[in-house]
DNA sequence: TATTGTTATACTCTATAACTATA
DNA sequence: TATAGTTATAGAGTATAACAATA
């Protein structure tokens, strides 16, 4: 008898293009929200969502920001500076740290979030909720949070010539 | 009594934001294996492993492979211009309707995509599924593939001036 | 008249490498 | 010497609109 092979399976291979095909269907559909609803990106709506929803103070700094979102550090550089032309948020060196800089979202941001958020959920209710039952969502939710939290400890080892954090 | 509200409580919201950002973690690092195995971006190797894995044929028309992945009918053609350059698909008019235009997998597209699937499986395994028992991807399955059902049946409303399909 | 696909074009985003400044 | 962040730059990808050809 063969071992388990460690290689997918027709069900993990299934699992796989299911979750990217409605990961990127329902991206597709949020981006087109969110621009016509506040001229934002998604990666620009996730930043202010990170700041004003998950963070107490409302300020991170740029290497934290960087986690969970994947970007080069460029790459953020670029975004936030978006962000604070847009008056969305402010960039102050940090405190405890000279070299870093701390991201603080703005009440205009705030608002901002306010004023998307509602058209943002409906979309989330019409895409991807309307198949799911309350348990399903929450079975959804439980299946993922492992998955993501490995993700996050275990970032793909690239040749990248520096590392964060 | 309030009646359950129709947008997303907190559970709703955390299973939102795990898919995107698991999907999101996921994709970068099957987007860099691709690239070093086979110099192939994601969106170009759905459209190998929708040709070369779901389609029977090897064949499927412009129309249909825009379907799942969501592009404006110019970014396919962009896409699909770029694989005919490589030799991994061929494009000729379709016999049945002479507006249409048939994508086929060439010998080559299916020799790159074997070339490239056990390093890609290898990324899963590792990314994804490491905390994720066989029943969990089972279940992940189960619930997602309604959901993509559902995205495919009811493509976002857009404000586009031509309708797919 | 509606649909299929292409082209031209402009724009957004992302990554690499070089650079500055602080720890 | 290592880390935080910025800048310059180049390349890939995407969308819009105008277009040609067929149904």
């Amino acid at each position: 008898m063969p071992d388990t092979p460690p290689s997918p399976d027709a069900v993990q291979l299934g699992a796989y293009f299911a979750l990217m095909e409605v990961a990127g269907l329902l991206r597709h559909a949020v981006e087109q929200q969110l621009r016509e609803a506040g001229d934002l990106s998604y990666v620009q709506f996730q930043l202010l969502a990170r700041l004003g929803l998950d963070s107490p103070s409302g300020s991170e700094r740029m290497t934290d920001l960087a986690d969970g979102v994947v970007y080069s550090r460029s790459g953020l550089t670029y975004q936030a500076g978006l962000l604070e032309k847009a008056g969305l948020v402010t960039r102050t060196r940090s405190a405890d740290d000279d070299r870093g800089v701390t991201v603080t979202i703005t009440d205009a941001g705030r608002a901002l979030l306010a004023k998307v958020l509602p058209g943002h959920t409906e979309v989330l209710d019409r895409q991807l909720f309307q198949p799911l039952s309350h348990e399903d969502a929450q079975a959804l939710a439980d299946l993922l949070s492992p998955v993501r939290d490995h993700m996050r400890s275990a970032p793909p080892r690239s040749a990248a010539p520096r590392r964060r954090r």
